[in-house]
DNA sequence: CCGGCTAAACATA
DNA sequence: TATGTTTAGCCGG
């Protein structure tokens, strides 16, 4: 928690942090910084192209919510091998000015925007000590359905045991659209220490699955806030991306409370996040109930482009920003969603032949309806059969018996934090509706499933490139979105500059919703439009209703480690 | 009764 | 096998 804070008017040109002897040797380190603004000029050496937004001239970045820098290395025999690099904000706190090509302005106050990436070293250009590379960011906007990749190619990293980890500008980038060199270069933030990590695959998916997942694992972000050193046995379950990096606002657990309740040693976190600061207000808003199915669906649904995403994509999605799937042994949330999916009339299949999608697989759109009036209780789309319901068959399946246990359980538990964030929520102050849609809180871009593969992305990204620009695509412009954020998040005084220690600050903004406002609650109870009222096929009785219900089958209550004691 | 969750049976491609 | 659809069960309010 060492940091060493920058004073504001302080400008480097590079952020450094020696490698301290505390730290194990032979393994994974991770060095975090934070930078607030980096200034450089710009000089293209060839014609930019019309996509290329970047070209000659003085580039300012001002960021308002910090740019996280996270660079991975091991510590090898003698000599650290950097391996990879994470990156995060949103740009949409990106401030330029002085540029020549395109309009910058209307690039980086695209709402959508975000940028958290990673980028592997293994493929980095290197001339045996310095590391260039390349951090991607992804813009979506809803109302096109297109996300754009965008590139970053101007650090240099380097690691050396006697030199420690150092960031620094690279003088040249010869890759993208347009080759340009950089001079006059200077940072403003602030680095931490370096300290044990897991090694960086930890926080990708799995390998394997290629494509589409390996998209998905450049969204993995941050390094950990709390590891052990028994990294090196870490059990699958630990391969998931955290929920609590991916979804700040929503979750607020240990990330790996398996390793640090069993294994013993907890390294120094990264982030500066002892709890001490709780008069920042932030963390209030980090904390969310877990919102059952259907909500995360809409909830999913409405921020994808069009409204419309394929079931993978959607599993993906609650991997990552919801804790839905925590179970990772079994299958069971999957079914879960499409459980919702299948019964809620708010979700509604489409073939890929009819819409303009075109990808793999038929995809699942929000009902025009459920996008307005947002959607109902999956529930409610029951068999109104009576007797289906409340009597319990004299002779249940086992089978059934054990999964209503289970299901029961599980919904207890749901509903008991649902409470409990309740209360939080009306101990704090407003909203009475305690179904109320967050203002946003900027989810996840999520990643369409027309997100074109990388290699197809070198194709026609290019640096700081907009290939699809749509001047106006966005309602909402930009001075607007500038003022929410100056308003939002107004700096400190320069020296005292407390910067973020969690992921979801640099996540501050979400004007893809303030775009669309959602008024009312995601369920929508008044109701009774009956257009979508269920039309659950009648089924048979299969059981005699001559006899008193059977006992109801005790719950297990194997384990039920409750974390939030 | 209702909202919520899980498992499973079936059906389909 | 992956995806959909439907039913049945338990739990709490
Ligand atoms: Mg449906």
């Amino acid at each position: 928690m060492s940091y060493r804070s920058l004073p504001e008017d302080l400008s480097i040109n590079q952020l450094s942090a020696p490698i301290p002897s505390a730290v194990s040797p032979q393994r994974w380190h991770c060095l975090t910084a934070f930078f607030s603004s980096v200034n450089l000029d710009s000089t293209a050496m060839t014609q930019p192209e019309s996509s290329d937004v970047l070209g000659t001239g003085r580039l300012s970045f001002t960021l308002d919510a910090p740019f996280r820098s996270n660079m991975y290395a091991q510590d090898t025999t003698s000599q650290y091998v950097p391996a990879q690099s994470t990156m995060s904000s949103t740009a949409a706190d990106f401030a330029l000015s002085s540029l020549e090509y395109g309009d910058a302005s209307q690039l980086f106050n695209d709402p959508s925007l975000q940028w958290p990436s990673s980028c592997d070293l293994a493929t980095a250009q290197t001339d045996g000590s310095h590391y260039q590379m390349s951090h991607q960011a992804y813009a979506c906007q809803p109302d096109v359905g297109m996300s754009y990749p965008m590139h970053s190619q101007n650090f240099r990293y380097e690691v050396a045991p006697t030199a420690g980890y150092c960031l620094q500008p690279a003088s040249v980038n010869t890759q993208g659209s347009c080759p340009r060199s950089f001079s006059d270069f200077s940072f403003r933030g602030h680095i931490g220490s370096v300290v044990d990590a897991y090694p960086p695959s930890v926080y990708q998916l799995t390998p394997q699955n290629a494509d589409q997942e390996e998209l998905y694992s450049l969204l993995a972000g941050e390094p950990p806030t709390h590891l052990s050193n028994a990294y090196e046995n870490a059990p699958p379950s630990q391969m998931r991306s955290d929920p609590e990096r991916a979804m700040p606002r929503r979750h607020w657990r240990p990330l790996t409370e398996e390793l640090d309740s069993n294994s013993g040693i907890v390294l120094d976190t990264p982030a500066p996040d002892d709890g001490t600061r709780s008069e920042s207000g932030i963390e209030e808003a980090s904390i969310d109930k877990e919102e059952p199915y259907a909500q995360l669906l809409n909830r999913c649904l409405r921020e994808a482009p069009g409204h419309t995403m394929i079931l993978r994509d959607i599993y993906h999605w609650f991997a990552r920003y919801t804790d839905k799937s925590h179970n990772k042994e079994t299958k069971g949330w999957q079914n879960s969603i499409r459980h919702n999916l299948s019964m809620n009339a708010a979700f509604q299949k489409v073939d890929s032949a009819a819409g303009p999608e075109t990808k793999k697989g038929t995809s699942w759109r929000l009902t025009e309806d459920a996008i307005r009036n947002g959607v109902k209780s999956t529930t409610r789309y029951r068999s109104k059969i009576p007797n289906k319901r409340g009597g319990r068959s004299q002779h249940p399946a086992p089978q059934r018996q054990a999964s209503g246990a289970k299901g029961g359980q599980a919904a207890r538990k749901a509903a008991k934090l649902r409470r409990a964030e309740r209360l939080r929520e009306a101990s704090g102050a407003q909203t009475g509706d305690p179904y109320a849609m967050p203002p946003t809180s900027a989810p996840p871009p999520t990643i369409p499933e027309a997100h074109p593969p990388p290699d197809a992305e070198m194709s026609y990204s290019s640096n700081f490139g907009y290939p699809y620009f749509v001047p106006g695509a966005s309602s909402l412009s930009p001075s607007d979105a500038q003022a929410q954020l100056r308003a939002r998040y107004t700096p400190s005084s320069a020296t005292e500059w407390s910067f973020p220690a969690t992921p979801e600050h640099c996540n501050l903004v979400d004007l893809v919703n303030s775009k669309r406002p959602f008024n009312g609650s995601p369920f929508c109870y008044n109701s009774s439009e009956s257009g979508d009222e269920p039309m659950t096929p009648a089924s048979f009785q299969d059981y005699s209703l001559d006899r008193g219900p059977g006992t109801p089958f005790e719950a297990v209550e194997s384990v039920e480690t409750d974390v939030l004691q």
